[in-house]
RNA sequence: UGGGGAAUAGUCUAGUGGUAGGACAGCGGAUUCUGGAUCCGUCAGGGUAGGUUCGAAUCCUACUUCCCCAGCCA
């Protein structure tokens, strides 16, 4: 089966898409936009949208807009924005010139607000916010009318005039929209089209203090863009009949509005509330925390574009609500660094072995492939010498069934260097902890290949203790321990399901020497272990790994299962 | 009690009146200088009740369950 690539997606919205192209709705042309609010950082469930728009411009030889939904001062930030572009560049994808933000379009908008007043559609209402919602009524009664809703069209042009001109304070006035206040969508109850907000705005400044609501604003900016499908989530599925409402009432050329499921995963959050929080009480280190489902803390933690790019294709798109396991996204990930990334060895929790039988000054470099899945990435030199590091994992000194590994008496490989026995185990006397292992070796398998045939079950990676280098790993395990963290029990709050072991700290681990000169972001596998990332953290003094993702551990589930 | 949506294996997803297919997870085996990767095999599915039809996941009717909506947030 192909999981990679080259088919095309098959889905409801490419399915409207193909019917528009037949029947020539929009001239044949596909333009889509991605519209963040820069309110926080994009997270994985941005990815599925922005893959989505940008890979439908692409599949149909369209266009896809990068577009800012800044219409509120009060939460954006120009860090955001920063941070955004930076994320859908670094996933792959490319708006070219069309860096657009709804701020642009503010002069534009204000005047259809105008074209509104004086087509006796929309009006100054002076009812304070608490009046409105009051007046609103409820999802069983219908609301009532705001005794500010008939005035003239003059006197709504001149009062709408004093708004824009700053002349009234914040939440003294609103524009609305004249519907119906007794329609069974309550987003069409007279929807507020501007409030008033004296904010300094990230790009605007003080030029404005009226600030467009997103009902009103969103469809004029698909419409000004020319925008032909609209594509956004299930939760603005009945704010549509407003979305056409404005665009009709205008009769401005007008886009198609399609929803689809946002993406959630199990044992984490996406919604930038909850992130935020996370951030601002220090629960995470920052929005790019390695633990953080946002593009920053993904890529910090290791993944790959490719990998994500891969796992939005193969999530879908549907309109059933829906979370993923973040096993899949794994996955992904695993089968984009299997191919991609170099091995090394690097032991993690250090056991001293010692080979009595080998020349006490000794060094030899022993030839290590870099890639098996891709001949082309060559060789490298590991030194081998008579004091070595081994996984302390890899040794039991009485293995239960099916244990492999190094045991007292028992033969093992190690990576491309020689077999070894185990002849004698050092203890501390105090805790009885096994603190060194005695082993010799044999010759005759120099580069790890009998040549007698002599079978061994077990392979471990090393490290020379002379020459390893010490690195810091950051292990990194799920952020919650609950799978749906949101599904609180009451009273509780989702920080409660906070994983108290979702980092742990391994200071004194060591990696082979062909390390000293990696750079931050480069990805490795660490062979038997997983793939690890270099961290920015990291000094000329001490490099610092993020564990991206272990590798799948058959043993681990073996010994679980005999644990029962 | 109103409106808008959705229901296919443990989790996603295809199929658009004609043998329910794929992926992830699980399980078993082969192979392996990574208990990785690879390969092979296997388990398991249309919310319920009726109806139309030679034939229904698909069409019709009724019901059930779940999600969203009462921001001057998006």
């Amino acid at each position: 089966m192909n999981t990679t690539n080259s088919e095309q997606p098959r889905d409801f919205i490419r399915d409207i898409i193909n019917n528009d192209l037949q029947t020539n709705k929009y001239g044949g042309q596909v333009h889509t936009r991605f519209p963040p609010e820069p309110n926080g950082y994009l997270h994985i469930g941005h990815a599925k949208a922005i893959c989505l728009n940008f890979g439908i411009a692409a599949d149909y030889n369209g266009l896809c807009n990068l577009r800012f939904d800044d219409t509120n001062p009060i939460k954006e930030e120009q860090e955001y924005i920063d941070s955004i572009i930076d994320d859908i560049r670094w996933l792959g994808f490319d708006w070219e010139n069309r860096l657009y933000y709804a701020s642009d379009y503010f002069e534009q908008m204000y005047e259809y607000a105008v074209q509104l007043i004086k087509a006796g559609k929309a009006y100054v209402d002076e009812l304070s916010a608490d009046e409105i919602r009051d007046y609103r009524g409820t999802l069983t009664h219908p609301g009532r009318h705001s005794p500010y809703r008939n005035r003239s069209i003059e006197e709504n042009l001149d009062l709408f005039g004093h708004m824009r001109a700053g002349e009234f304070p914040d939440g003294s006035r609103v524009l609305r929209a004249k519907i119906d206040m007794a329609s069974r969508n309550l987003n069409m109850r007279d929807p507020v089209m501007y409030r008033i907000l004296h904010s300094e705005h990230p790009r605007t400044g003080d030029k404005w203090c009226i600030y467009p609501m997103y009902d009103w604003a969103h469809g004029l900016e698909d419409s000004i863009e020319g925008i032909t499908h609209s594509i956004c989530t299930l939760e603005f599925e009945d704010h549509r009949p407003l979305y056409d409402w404005f665009l009709d009432e205008l009769g401005i050329y007008h886009p198609h509005q399609i929803e689809f499921a946002r993406l959630n995963l199990t044992y984490t959050v996406m919604s930038k509330r909850m992130l935020l929080e996370l951030v601002q009480k220090g629960q995470v280190s920052g929005w790019d925390d390695p633990r953080m489902p946002t593009i920053s803390g993904l890529r910090r933690r290791g993944y790959t574009p490719e990998s994500i790019r891969n796992f939005s294709r193969r999530i879908g798109v549907a309109k059933t609500g829906s979370t993923i396991g973040i096993a899949l996204l794994e996955h992904c990930l695993r089968q984009d660094l299997n191919k991609q990334a170099q091995r090394v060895m690097g032991v993690l929790r250090p056991l001293r072995v010692v080979i009595d039988n080998y020349p006490e000054d000794q060094v030899e470099e022993l030839d290590a492939v870099n890639n098996p899945e891709y001949p082309g990435a060559g060789t490298r030199k590991v030194p081998f010498s008579r004091v070595l590091y081994i996984e302390r994992d890899d040794f039991r000194e009485d293995p239960p069934k099916n244990f492999f590994r190094l045991a007292p008496g028992r033969e093992v490989r190690l990576r491309y260097a020689y077999f070894i026995t185990c002849v004698d185990v050092s203890k501390d006397e105090q805790s009885g902890e096994v603190v060194e292992l005695h082993c010799t070796y044999d010759p005759a398998t120099r580069g790890g290949d009998s040549p007698y045939g002599r079978k061994v079950k077990a392979t471990l990676h090393w490290v020379s203790a002379k020459y390893a280098l010490e690195a810091e790993v950051r292990l990194y395990n799920q952020l919650f321990i609950k799978e749906d963290p949101t599904n609180v029990e009451d009273g509780a709050d989702f920080k409660a399901y906070l994983n108290p072991n979702s980092l742990e700290i391994l200071a004194s681990c060591r990696v082979e020497p062909s390390l000293a000169n990696a750079t931050p972001g480069s990805r490795y596998q660490f062979e038997r272990q997983g793939y690890f990332c270099v961290d920015p953290d990291s000094s000329a003094g001490k490099i610092v790994f993020n564990r991206t993702v272990p590798l799948r551990d058959t043993w681990a589930k073996i010994e679980k299962h005999e644990d029962k």
